[in-house]
DNA sequence: CAGGGATGTTTACAGTGTCAACTGAGAAGG
DNA sequence: CCTTCTCAGTTGACACTGTAAACATCCCTG
């Protein structure tokens, strides 16, 4: 057993809880969501395997935290891609940014979005999770007017995670998919701005 | 243990695969996923914890099987929305019916697209699936000219599909779910369709 | 220099998916 | 009719998971 090297490697961990997140998320990119298992990430951070319990409630608390740094890697990538002028075209080119996050990292985004692991209930959405939507409503507010606005940000919300869930399924047909998919997403996102009411 | 009585109960039991498949689902639907276990699902048919293997290849096929059974009443509840004589309206009762299924059998719909429990492949996506695909396709077809069908197809099912998956997971803002889903997802297709090109 | 609270460790348990080897029943062939 | 073969189901085992309870150890404060 060796940590990281860098690290203090005191015998009260120091870090524990970052250690445990960092861990998570590699194990988690690197080999699929079937390998990224309490043990495991104890493991990694080279602790035994009850220690994560002093930092996380559970395992979904644990998957919560990680699910976070992919929220707030989520609204970083929407608010760069967010630089064009046109506020229709801002809004395309988040929805390809956001689709093309859950394709490079397929794994965070199911973790992100979708089950919660554990009871059906909805898993209390983050703080982190509004403010990548906010990005994305803002730019949707500027284009459309007030009465219809709520109803138009709920659908390009749910126009790019579709389009983001399907396409990281693989559920698309397969003529569809041999486009690059980002190329299919300018398509889709482009196709929904210009219908929006002016 | 006593099986449903009104089958066979020999004792090669019949036709395990069906009666572990029906198993699976109410097992999936009255307790949520975690509840849905090879284990459990042979115990409900009365059946030894290694016999679904002479069945099934292993869990994940299993809950391919299930999939299938919802590919099937997600296509029938499709058609049955699907009589509208204005093609429009059509397409929006159709995404209603789409989120409204997604919404009473929630744990199924998670099942049935996303994640296939196991690799980060995909999951070989079934014949049935593509059928109500082709459900939804056809409307938007006659709506849109051929150039720009593909993606009008695309869009109208990501953007149910997305609305479907955000409001089963409680991702939606409060304020958009405070409306009845039925509402919401009527006025998201309705705008969706509002904007088509002619 | 106490001692107390946070942080980790060990041990244990119920459950899971799945492998290997065994058994029983119904059909096939002499 | 009796043997035999093969499919369908069983038993037992294994490695692994998440988690509870009790114990150990460090560091900080008084």
């Amino acid at each position: 057993m060796f940590t990281v090297s860098t690290e203090k490697a005191a015998y009260h961990h120091g870090n524990l809880r970052d250690a445990l997140v960092r861990t998570a998320l590699s194990l988690l990119e690197e080999s699929g969501v079937e390998a990224l298992t309490l043990r495991a990430a104890a493991r990694g951070a080279g602790v035994s395997a009850m220690a994560p319990y002093r930092h996380f409630a559970d395992k979904a608390d644990l998957l919560a935290a990680v699910a976070e740094q992919g929220y707030a890697d989520l609204r970083d990538r929407l608010a760069r891609a967010d630089t064009a002028a046109d506020p229709r075209q801002a809004l395309v080119e988040q929805g390809v940014a956001y689709v093309l996050f859950a394709l490079e990292r397929p794994a965070l985004f199911r973790i992100m979005f979708g089950a919660s692991l554990g009871s059906g209930l909805p898993p209390k959405p983050p703080p982190t999770a509004g403010s990548a939507y906010g990005i994305l409503a803002a730019r949707v507010a500027g284009l459309v007017p007030e009465e219809k606005r709520e109803a138009a940000v709920v659908a390009a919300w749910s126009l790019v995670h579709g389009l983001a869930c399907l396409t990281v399924d693989g559920r698309l047909t397969p003529q569809a998919d041999a486009a690059s998919p980002e190329t299919l997403a300018r398509q889709v996102t482009g196709l929904f701005a210009a219908g929006l009411p002016a």
